[in-house]
DNA sequence: CCGTTTTCTTGATCTGAATCAAGTCATCAG
DNA sequence: CTGATGACTTGATTCAGATCAAGAAAACGG
């Protein structure tokens, strides 16, 4: 877990980010300076819900959890993929954080001083559009996801998820679940015992399931009972 | 229902939100020049989602209901009352709209075409902050109420809303609900029938209900059973 | 390689909330 | 005043999903 100041390797990276695209050279190295890489081992705590917003995280290999807790209950919120960035609004608020962060893998995290983004994002103006743009593509997440959540039962969710999933591997009819099941069923909002009836129930639809690997028999099948939507489904609109 | 320019005496009223309030004089009158108010009688369809985003929404006076559908099914998503706007992300990012917006009473409303806001966002410094805050807020909204959704049950979110009334009241211990209760059950995620329980079951912690009148005996009580988070119950940060 | 630990599966049961069905109450037009 | 409409309440039933319990399979450390 060694705290360094950002090696130059991985400014490119970032530069990539729609996020910094815009961001002119002088401000993106002034972000650059102030920042850290850590590397974290899995199940790590990285954020404490209520504490105060002091850095922009950005993942850059592994992947993040986002959850609440609340009277000794917890919920996994979202799940952070490499390389994006993770609450942005509360750094620009400059309001205490909503939801804690743990790693769910070994984990490649850039830190960026909150303070710092703050003034850029005051001096920049391609910085400042693409934070908007930012921040309104992350809201819409939120609501895509608060609709899957409350318009479907659990195994239309699951249906969807290995649609998209099925498209993402180039259409193949068979791919690899990208992680474990316990960690899909609670990114799914779902329990482990529930996952595992959900894949059972799917084998209706043509859905078979060998350890990790999924088969899809007739995706227009499965297509039928999980009616993808895309004002739910698309993550690029 | 008849479709004006907007007239100057709606101009305060729409300057003084967060949003317009640091927007150039000049800027301001190019928005409020391309803009429409519209009187609308109840439970009018305004929006439907998956349109594309043509106009900036601001709720002048009643109160609009955001909801979606999915396969038949339909859910409240958040309910928006004077004066703010709605639906800012899909204008930013001229992408369709996620939700669709009915009028839940009398309302007036104000259109401001979306291409007028993009291109005054472009220009002007000021409002560009001014929306990256507002929707910054409009994301940690949704937290809030996913994490109230998803870790509370329909109790609990019952005994915190009363409790957050019963401070906008003075911290009178008698208040009466705002509006009729199949709508209460709506914006709390729950039916008519289990609302009518649920005031029930409060009973336990001293609420007593009259009508729309509530009160509530032993306020440190019903906190004790309620257990309100400023990371969920707080509307401010 | 074996034993331990964790994940995954399967079944039984429990619970929060929705739905269905009736009935009560309030409001309001005629 | 009266009948009708819609809101609210109450009880019975159903359902999705969580929880509890226990066994099977896979991963892992020595």
């Amino acid at each position: 877990m060694a705290r360094l100041g950002m090696p130059e390797s991985d400014y490119p990276d970032i530069r990539e980010l729609h996020l910094f695209s815009e961001v002119a050279d002088e401000q993106f190295m002034t972000l650059m300076r102030g920042a850290y890489v850590q590397n974290f081992p899995p199940r790590i705590e990285l954020i404490t819900e209520g504490d105060s917003s002091d850095f922009l995280h950005i993942v850059l290999s592994g992947s993040v959890d986002l959850f609440s807790t609340w009277n000794g209950r917890e919920t996994s919120m979202a799940t952070v993929w490499p390389v994006s960035t993770f609450i942005l609004a509360a750094t620009i608020k400059d309001a205490p954080y909503l939801m804690s962060a743990r790693t769910l893998e070994k984990s490649r995290i850039a830190l960026i001083p909150s303070q710092d983004v703050r003034a850029v994002f005051d001096v920049d103006q391609g910085f400042a559009r693409a934070i908007v743009t930012e921040l309104a593509q992350c809201y819409r997440s939120v609501i895509k996801a608060q609709k899957d959540l409350k318009l479907r039962t659990s195994l239309e969710r699951l249906a969807n998820y290995l649609l998209l999933q099925q498209g993402h591997s180039d259409d193949a009819a068979e791919f690899d679940l990208r992680f474990e099941k316990r960690r899909l069923a609670s990114m799914l909002g779902m329990t482990p015992e529930n996952l595992s009836r959900a894949f059972k129930a799917l084998r209706h639809y043509g859905v078979a399931i060998d350890g990790n690997r999924i088969r899809i028999a007739d995706i227009e099948d499965l297509k039928r009972f999980a009616k993808p939507d895309p004002l739910i489904d698309d993550p690029s609109t």
